[in-house]
DNA sequence: TTGTAAGCGTTATCAG
DNA sequence: CTGATAACGCTTACAA
């Protein structure tokens, strides 16, 4: 594998040309300039980042630290991982997979976290040294990229508002953390709004749970009935309770999820759900963290990005 | 960040011994091991992996390949992903995951592939100059993972039988790649060693076709039937298919898939399924590939797990 | 057993 | 605008 030496050689010039024309090619004469590109060229040179990072004093390593045990939520995070790789590959940056137990000492250049419960906040997230964008609205002030969640539940809530129904539970995840209060909040707005009464129900984040929770309700009424549900997990749970009772989707029962990342296509009837575009909010966290380093640290804000329902057989034919 | 020098002067001594300490601590005398051993202790000394990768020429980044679309087996990868990245982890490695589209410049110092087709062995497998592990069965000599593909189909064929049941039906992916020829043939052997019709029906690994597909059987069938599916997939579809006609499972139908990874528990009733232990054989991707490093490319072998056939509701009460 | 010197491939700095 | 030199943190080869 060529070096900048050889580079150099062949272009019978200096090191240090052939370092500028790569990292300041307007400080070096269109001459030079061309017969180092020929160089490179001819030789098929590709920097050696190791030799670079040296020098810079950094790892090419970006840490993505995944709080939450991995098999509450895997098809999610698939997604989220594929965006990442994308954005690190072209920057020449790789990945470090770590979990809650193993983020001990931390040789990499900054971190992704998602995940993250009330406590990690201080525990965790305040004493890492590197650069941090979490996946995941907070309320302390950490740059983030997440999507909308009130919003999201605002549109479903509307949604099935609109096909006719208005007896409508929100069943969602009991864990007080800002995404899920906020999709909370988006239910319980709106049905205000209308002037109809929020049945917030809260659980564990499991189809089994949900069904056996839906099944209780359905059994004992009568009218139509909508469920929001926080998560397609639960969401594929109240359809499983619908079908075991033999009530009809969407006639009698109307059933929506919130991530739209992979249960919602295996559901039979397909789930109504709000889709987060994963991939693209993993491709935009490392692309805020690998700029964040460029800038020695300084904050990038927030990204927030708008959900999107995707209308399927659960609430219309 | 102490470096190997800093802790050279706190322990007066020079920086190889130091670097002695590390990598070959018997060449040292034992007093100034322990001299260097406090003061990496004082100094919370680690070594800086970026240099070491510079002189031994190494980039300490492996990378996974996958060569199939990402979302036809999403929630399968996330497991194998954190198998890979506790070993790599452990030995100061990083990943970078690369698909089909953008794996040309190899700056890696091997590769774990998984998804490949029969074109791909030619057209890409041997072109990598690294030392690479695939991961799932291969009959062209490269060292690989996988689970006993054969051992599970025959297991489950086994386990219906034992049910007392000898209509049994196979539903398989349309490829023909080795790991689903070898289920085919778990399948086929069992039933032939039974005096049994084979019955193979292929299809893409999708719910909704194995859906379609089953209820056409199942419409036209009075006496019970197994199916017995190789992918979880697949088998969410046949249960959907025998829910929505109102037929009992497991007394009518029986279900089985093949994978056991998330979609299994997902189902309802959960389905019995061949768990796979895809985190172990993750682990052993990676140690098998960094020992191949460390080989300077020596092959490693082949390593099959044995399958576990996980018994729920799809075929027993 | 220990230390010195050179080198891995790159970039920053300073001199020309 | 260009080049020589030193440095990044470590290891190998050789010398003492």
């Amino acid at each position: 594998m060529a070096t900048l030496s050889d580079v150099a050689r062949r272009a019978m010039v200096s090191k240090m040309t052939v370092s500028r024309v790569i990292n300041h090619p307007e400080q070096v004469s269109p001459e030079l300039r061309q017969l180092v590109y020929n160089s490179m060229k001819a030789l098929n040179y590709v920097p050696n980042y190791v030799a670079q990072a040296l020098v810079h004093h950094r790892t090419q390593v970006i840490k993505l630290l995944i709080l939450e045990e991995m098999d509450t939520t895997e098809p999610y995070y698939m997604n989220l991982l594929a965006g990442i790789a994308v954005e690190l590959d072209q920057r020449h940056y790789s990945l470090q997979l770590v979990t809650r137990s193993s983020h001990t000492i931390c040789r990499c250049d900054g971190l992704i976290v998602t995940g993250m419960r009330e406590d990690d906040y201080e525990s965790i997230i305040s004493r890492l040294e590197q650069p941090v964008i979490l996946f995941g609205e907070n309320m302390k002030g950490y740059d983030y990229v997440d999507v909308d969640n009130k919003k999201g539940m605002k549109i479903t809530t509307e949604h099935v508002m609109a096909q006719g129904c208005s007896n409508i539970l929100f069943y969602g995840i009991d864990i007080e953390e800002p995404f899920m209060l906020s999709r909370i909040a988006g239910y319980e707005e709106t049905m205000k709004g209308k002037k109809l009464l929020p049945q917030i129900n809260l659980m564990k984040n499991s189809s089994h749970i949900a069904q056996f929770e839906a099944e209780k309700v359905l059994k004992k009424i009568s009218e139509r009935v909508a469920f929001v549900c926080a998560s397609d997990r639960l969401g594929i749970g109240v359809v499983h309770a619908a079908q075991r009772l033999g009530m009809a989707i969407p006639d009698q029962v109307m059933i929506t999820g919130f991530d739209g990342v992979f249960l919602d296509r295996i559901a039979q009837p397909k789930l109504t759900t709000v889709r987060q575009p994963i991939v693209e909010m993993g491709k935009t966290c490392a692309k805020l963290l690998l700029d964040k380093i460029d800038q020695d640290g300084r904050s990038q804000g927030i990204c927030v990005y708008k959900p999107e329902l995707v209308i399927r057989n659960t609430t219309v034919h």
